[in-house]
DNA sequence: CGTCCTGTTGAATAAAATCAACTACGGTGG
DNA sequence: CCACCGTAGTTGATTTTATTCAACAGGACG
């Protein structure tokens, strides 16, 4: 199988270097069964993951009992970037289905954002890309209504699943239980059942066990608070393609 | 008054170069009144801000006709940076007070990730500090009750504003009106309102027109779903402060 | 074959939203 | 100077949405 690299040249081109460090990465490859942690809230930072195959959750647990699930990660992305910038781990990372994923040590992403600009900015221009995708789940959450924050998180999935090719005919796995549907999207998993239920009965969507169908998706889009933003891709406001330009620290107004 | 630079240094000391261009910034200082938009969701991108004084939230909107506010952002903090990996601002910034505010260009930003990587590993760094902090507000909004998410953020600008010095005994201006408190907490103004009389009435706040203190710290702390993370500052993981240590693409399981 | 997990459904309950007044306040303009 | 208006805060009554509690069905798995 082809690793899923799509998501590291989104922004930037890389340079042969860049290109020979990621493969580096694959060496340390290994797979992990379903429910096991990668690592848990608190653990002391080793580093950050790439995941292969299979699906990741990173979630919070709060001293109320509940917990938050806060991404929701699919094949070809990074996966623990927020707990660098902390002494322990700030989010649990669990996988969902049995998982491929390659591990990064702290070291080694110190040393890449000090030598090779390219990828480094790479990692930041797809790190704001997760803040934006965070901000619209924090909308998703704090200000829609149930049948509302699951048609902008099917739509969410679809898309995503769709650029790693794991969707045909509109339809793909859905692993996640209504349990994890809910603390994902702060709902019970009872109003996850009947949200979806009631999805189904609209026509919207076809479920089976462990997968989901999108059959209107105009539908859908409609229902939805919010559309998943379009990126800007490799040919972006600056010219990371370019050579070296002056280092003149340019401002203007 | 001296400009808040402590968010830039939290995690990497900065080059004599560094420090240059991030003196560079204030040239472009200016000021605007309470309700300006410093830019608004669909807007193209010039680049990011950073804030010397006042406050400014930036906010989402929804189809549904509500809107999400996602960030308050105070004095020392840089914004617009998600909008960066968009060809759109995904985001409206709005001064919620008088605020004086830098202008730093996309392009400015380009040179520096590629040929200041102290500079860029700090922004790098501190975004993935917006990330646990988005995460965190998340978990709020998703899983607590009115009363624990007014805690949390009371708590969340207690410690922000602490640090930027503009706290004394317990007491700060807290200029959102329960309108938008209730649009960061996915809330209605009226429960927000109710809430907070609550909070008062049970000896955790004092309130006043534009500021409130806060009376029973531990008590807050007890009510809140969770605490501020502690975060990893200058003696992080990386060497970032060393050397040029080998370029070779270390990694380890 | 029993047990656990997941999904499903119903009934009762709780939390927050909605609707509607009303107050206080600041600014604006006559 | 004062009347007026819009904004922000407050409170009560009612409704909606989602939660909670409870029970049961189907499958997977040991």
């Amino acid at each position: 199988m082809q690793p899923p690299f799509h998501g590291l040249t989104e922004f930037v081109s890389l340079s042969a270097q860049d290109i020979e460090i990621v493969r580096g990465w694959l060496v340390t490859r290994r797979t992990l069964p379903r429910a096991r942690m990668l690592r848990r809230e608190g653990d002391p930072i080793t580093g950050v993951f790439f995941l292969l195959e299979g699906w990741v959750c990173a979630s919070l647990m709060l001293r109320n009992g509940r917990r938050q699930i806060v991404k929701v990660y699919l094949p070809g992305d990074l996966l623990g970037f927020p707990s660098l910038a902390l002494p322990a781990a700030g989010e649990t990372l669990e996988a969902v289905t049995n998982i491929s994923v390659c591990t990064i040590s702290a070291p080694a992403i110190g040393k890449l954002l000090q030598h090779q600009p390219r990828l480094a900015a790479g990692l930041f221009l797809s790190t704001q890309k997760e803040r934006v995708a965070l901000m619209q789940k924090l909308s998703w959450v704090g200000a829609a209504s149930a049948m509302e924050r699951l048609a902008a998180l099917l739509l969410d999935l679809l898309g995503r699943l769709d650029v790693a090719g794991l969707v045909r005919d509109g339809r793909f796995d859905l692993p996640l239980t209504q349990a994890q549907l809910g603390d994902l999207l702060g709902l019970t998993a009872v109003h996850v059942n009947r949200t979806l239920k009631r999805l189904d009965q609209l026509g919207y969507v076809v479920r089976g066990k462990g997968w989901i169908r999108i059959v209107d998706l105009p539908g859908l889009e409609s229902l939805a608070p919010n559309l998943p933003p379009q990126f800007a891709g490799p040919v972006a406001w600056t010219r990371l393609g370019g050579g070296l330009a002056s280092q003149s620290h340019e401002v203007d107004g």
